[in-house]
DNA sequence: GTCACAATTGTTTGCGCTAACATTTCAGGG
DNA sequence: CCCTGAAATGTTAGCGCAAACAATTGTGAC
């Protein structure tokens, strides 16, 4: 079709002299400039899709010394949340025009941080969000001090960076206080890792949940994500637990846990209820199915974009800004009901309310 | 430290100027030229560091027309196989000296995969991993010709593209062989949803296993790897299923089925052995543990990679070459038995081996 | 018609690097 | 000592684009 075509891809001066006009009206056209002529924007948008031509990213990257791309630091994909996080991250970042680059890291040491973010830093990418934050991997991050915008989907909201958060705490206060509400007043928790923020807030909502009801805290066992470490807990609960319910920092423990109560053998949720968290999608066919705490992480993952954009253009404007964090929804399934070996407590202490269940919706029968 | 140090990053021509050589000799020593005398490398290598110097890989790619980056296309990451492999990819790739771009497809229609592949076109990859190919994705992809490499995970052997490839099939010959030598004679199969390559290939490895053994295949339900999918699956094989025991495309299919035999209620292995597919990390804490197959997901991450640059630099070579599949493994747990109500059949069968059993492995009592 | 001013277009420059070519330096044979 | 060729280094010219500046056109008031 056009002149002088030789077997490379056609570039903006190409264009040019299709459409009669100098190349940089082509880049004008190409980038929305105001001042164009509607004729010289239509000879230029005819001449562009007569030749395919397409801008070269890397060049204008160069020119404008920014990359359009920003880096996903993350750690544990295989995880539920991680995955879903970065799903929302990616949907999001490529809507608003930009490319996603990803590093993984297998163990959160300063080295292997410090080598990730200069993989990210080669690349010129223009922020960078941290997806499954350690509080390790924030410090080394801390250290190193990027040049770019750093973002994390985290939940630990005191956190003086900029960030998107989900509310982890309130989604555990939900489950405990449902488990509350059915008139539990033994309930233990299964933890995750310590060095992990999502792991200490959902203990601390497990513990704020309870003391607002004034119940001392059940058993406490500390667990690693893993579903092995929820089954230890299970073994380590015994024959006859120290709780009627526990709540259980993720869906994969709570599994193991779930396993580990079979094996007992223990009824569920006759002899002890069980509340999970995330709610990945085989949740609902644990058996029995598994009562649990429901996140939007790839809502999430599209904060922690918004959250970037926007300080890329408010410039060090307040960089404390957080979204509004994602809130939690607890799931009603078959691992939940009113203690058994409780009940005739349960029921006395109903009659006349006991005066420690303050809140009217704690003491409710539902 | 240095001279004239404003404060942008330094450029090579600073390099160059404290070194004392030109900016070219700095290219040269970064880039590993012969040519450079060992005094010239020497206070290069001081200026490099001496400034903080990083290599502006824009630029690089603009001058070299090689952006260094990979796109990695996929669709479902909540999934535990293409997770792990992109894992595997991502490793591979950074240690290979290259940037990992990933985009995910919610869907797949052809403007869908149109518009992720423009997204990699415009930024100049170098080469494509399609993770999770379906046959959907593979024609989209032929049709839109590509100017890139790409390379597929995928298992479908016969694709005239260049892959890598996990022996889907020799997995599952190997999940129902396992349940042939158990002695069942009715074996079913969920499978995944016929427009993955992997489903079909799981599928037709049962069949091929049956048929070597001379069996006729039992029960087939097709299932779309949700666990709701094999939840319903069990509830339609009722109370007495026509098989003694059943073949899942994945684990999560099986967990689903796994709840609803209990719920019928069903003993697992007693009344149906169970085989599932992956072997994701949760499958242990399965109750009762499953007894499946495991891939190794990351090596073949790997594996695509390796293709990858091998194509590269064979340019043009024979692009029909694969890479060693990586090896399936039967890992053995409990919810496989001895078929129960056909005892009797089987001993009788035993003691003077039935004609139709002809691989030694297959009639032998284990 | 002329002038002032805005709207529109074109030209030049350089982003930071590498490839290609040009030049210098050095070693060894005659 | 000069000549030859290789090794080492330097110089120039883009890669394709956008920013900054320069030039041109058009518009309306006078």
């Amino acid at each position: 079709m056009a002149g002088t075509e030789f077997n490379r891809p056609p570039v903006m001066k190409d264009v040019a002299r299709v459409a009669g006009v100098s190349h940089q009206t082509v880049s004008r056209v190409i980038n929305d400039h105001p001042n164009v002529s509607a004729k010289a924007r239509q000879q230029v948008e005819a001449a562009i899709t007569e030749l395919g031509y397409r801008r070269n990213v890397i060049a204008r990257s160069l020119a404008t010394r920014r990359s359009q791309t920003i880096g996903v630091l993350t750690s544990d994909l295989s995880q539920f949340g991680p995955a879903r996080t970065l799903l929302g991250i990616e949907r999001a970042a490529r809507e608003a025009g930009h490319f996603v680059s990803i590093a993984t890291l297998r163990e959160i040491t300063f080295a292997s941080v410090a080598h990730a973010l200069d993989h990210f830093w080669n690349q010129g990418v223009e922020g960078i969000v941290v997806v499954v934050p350690h509080p390790g991997l924030l410090e080394a991050l801390d250290r190193i001090a990027p040049r770019v915008a750093v973002v994390a989907a985290t939940s630990d909201t005191r956190r003086s960076s900029l960030g998107a958060a989900v509310d982890q705490r309130a989604g555990a206060r939900l489950a405990v206080q449902h488990l509350i509400e059915l008139g539990h007043t033994r309930i233990g928790h299964i933890s995750g890792p310590m060095d992990w923020f999502d792991a200490v807030e959902r203990l601390e909502g497990w513990l704020e949940a309870l003391t607002e009801a004034s119940l001392p805290p059940g058993p406490l066992l500390y667990g690693d994500w893993s579903a092995n470490s929820g089954y230890a807990a299970g073994l380590a609960l015994g024959r006859e637990p120290a709780a009627t319910a526990m709540f259980v920092s993720n869906d994969q423990m709570a599994l193991g846990l779930l396993r580990a109560l079979h094996e007992q053998p223990l009824r569920i949720p006759q002899d002890l209820s069980v509340v999970g968290y995330d709610d990945q999608p085989e949740a609902a066919y644990f058996y029995p199915p598994l009562t649990t705490i429901r996140l939007d992480f790839e809502e999430l993952g599209r904060q922690c974009i918004a959250a970037l954009m926007e300080s890329q253009h408010l410039e060090g404007a307040d960089s404390k800004r957080f979204v509004e964090p994602v809130e939690p929804r607890l799931i009603l399934r078959a691992t939940t009901a009113q203690p058994r070996r409780e009940e005739g407590r349960w029921r006395r202490r109903l009659s006349p309310p006991g005066p420690q269940l303050q809140p009217p919706a704690l003491s409710a029968n539902r």
